[in-house]
RNA sequence: GGUCCUGUGGCCGAGUGGCUAGGCAAAGCUCUGCAAAAGCUUCUACACCAGUUCGAAUCUGGUCGGGACCUCCA
């Protein structure tokens, strides 16, 4: 079954075939490091986490390349103005790599707590200067860069009369010339279209390497293009990120490429959508933002309480990546529950024993199982649709239960379908969607302890000394460990 | 203003013209010392108006609402 996935460029769904079969090379869009990550971002890397996890389930070795923006005009949010005096302590003054080493360390636990894999290769736009001012270099050399005060932008209008740009953000480039807008160096520019490729640094600008064209630090669009060409060669299989750098951002990077290399760089353009609070985009101008450290411990005035990473996976897991989600701490709820049912029962299929060879005795409800487990493919090949997939799972947790009640009988569905179940559980919920149990007991000593209480309890119910059995039982809730009856008359625990 | 997306049951959300996605919530039942969990059952919706079609949530046009991008943006 191919694999089909929406390309932006193309605004249609396509077969994915890779440039060299078996490999395949995607480039994301990564964090800008200059502050907190918040809901909104963890939404493009959980995405192309899956897609990534997916590639490699088809049998592609991929190279996944996200990169960390560590330059740029940078301040510290949140920092007062200094006074003169500290000014002058070298040890109050803000270091430019200090603060990138904050947020990029806070933004790698973060995705450790997503479980999202790493990516092979995470180059720092700092760390690729010489590489983005060849490439400058060579696009003013093509006659496609200018020089300004030591800035360097890209001659939109003369890119424009020979290639498509616009074709990626369905803009029209009559339309961007007629647009005004009061920016920073806009008088440099010759047209209004044309974008930043080296911006001269200003003396309080914090972050400044030295150029051809004088003290300055790269324009945004450069540095992807500049790292996907080092790490993925000219042309490559995938380019991803938000909707929201659609344009001007991605959109800058095929007409720089397409200059430096004489090919546009990516075949498949994949953009995921945003998140939305009460139908508003998240994000820095509409102060709606809730960060991810706050999500984690519920201290927002919007949420009702904390949320656990993999619920918040969940969540997202749920719309397909190309829809709006739009937030709300009841949302999450119900996300809370139903991921919690579903894990529970793949802890119930794990425990299940599985002999050999059985046949089918409820031939119907074989067949069901197995064609619900062969459509998981189907949905994942058809552009990631990752809900379909939740969905068909859910139809089968109520059969692994039944199984395991007794309510559908040993030996009605095959050992041969059983195992098919087994695997496809762990290879789509834990491998591909990436999920994990949010929290892991496998302390054998703690297991020891309450299997000690678990039989005293069962001993003071045999006795029908309820009081005690409930005494176990409540004591052990209030701390978070729920006790359940099974209908064999053993007992189970977990985590609430 | 321009370009594009979107409007689904109490809520969240899939939906490729015909075959009631799924989840959460709610109600009833079964199981149980009581719980919890689980199972079974119930709740058949597609903003509005026209059109195309044997048949439309799905296609077309219009009306109204929401949003994204056009500026840093995941």
């Amino acid at each position: 079954m191919p694999l089909k996935v929406y390309n932006s460029y193309s605004r249609q769904k396509e077969i994915f075939t890779a440039i060299t079969p078996g490999h395949a090379g995607m480039y994301v869009c990564g964090p800008t490091v200059s502050g907190e990550s918040h809901l909104g971002h963890a939404r493009p890397y959980i995405t192309f986490d899956f897609i990534y996890r997916y590639l490699v389930f088809k049998g592609y070795k991929v190279r996944y390349v996200r990169n960390i923006t560590d330059a740029g005009h940078f301040e510290e949010e949140g920092r007062v103005a200094e006074d003169k005096v500290t000014k002058k302590a070298l040890l109050e003054k803000l270091e430019p790599m200090e603060l990138v080493q904050k947020y990029t360390n806070l933004f790698h636990w973060a995705m450790l707590q997503f479980n999202c894999i790493e990516p092979g290769i995470e180059p720092t736009a700092t760390g690729h200067i010489v590489e983005q001012l060849n490439m400058i270099e060579k696009i003013i050399a093509e006659g496609y860069g200018y020089e300004v005060n030591g800035s360097v932008y890209f001659d939109v209008k003369k890119y424009a009369a020979t290639h498509d740009y616009g074709k990626l953000s369905g803009r029209i480039i009559d339309d961007l010339l007629e647009t005004t807008r009061e920016l920073d160096g806009q008088e440099e520019k010759r047209d209004k279209a044309d974008f930043a490729l080296w911006k001269s640094a200003a003396p309080e600008h914090i972050m400044r390497w030295k150029s051809p064209w004088g003290d300055g630090y790269p324009g945004w669009h450069i540095e992807c293009s500049a790292m996907a060409t080092k790490y993925l060669g000219a042309r490559f299989d995938i380019h991803g990120g938000g909707m929201d750098l659609l344009f001007p951002h991605h959109e800058s990077e095929i007409a720089q490429s397409t200059i430096c290399n004489h090919h546009s760089p990516a075949r498949y353009w994949i953009h995921n959508n945003m998140i939305t609070v009460n139908g508003r985009k998240m994000g820095k101008s509409y102060n709606n933002q809730i960060k991810l450290t706050e999500m984690f411990s519920g201290n927002h005035p919007l949420l009702t309480q904390p949320f656990d990473p993999m619920t918040i996976r969940f969540f997202i897991l749920q719309s397909h990546y190309r829809s709006p989600i739009d937030f709300s701490s009841e949302a999450l709820q119900a996300s809370e529950k139903a991921m919690k049912r579903l894990w529970e029962a793949y802890e119930v299929l794990k425990k299940l024993a599985i002999g050999n060879g059985v046949p089918a005795i409820d031939m119907e409800l074989d067949k069901k199982i197995v064609q619900l487990v062969n459509e998981l493919e189907e949905f994942m090949d058809d552009d990631f649709s990752t809900a379909k997939v939740l969905a068909n799972l859910f139809e089968l947790a109520p059969i692994i239960n039944s199984i395991k009640d007794g309510h559908i009988p040993t030996g009605a569905v095959s050992t041969d379908t059983l195992q098919l179940l087994k695997s496809s559980f762990k290879i789509y919920l834990e491998d591909i969607l990436g999920l994990k149990s949010s929290t892991a007991n496998d302390n054998s000593a703690l297991d020891g302890v309450l299997q000690l209480l678990i039989d005293i309890r069962k001993e003071a119910k045999a006795k029908k000394d309820y009081a005690t059995s409930d005494k176990v039982r409540n004591q052990l809730l209030s701390l978070g460990i729920a006790l359940k009856d099974e209908k064999d008359g053993s007992s189970t625990w977990n985590f609430e």
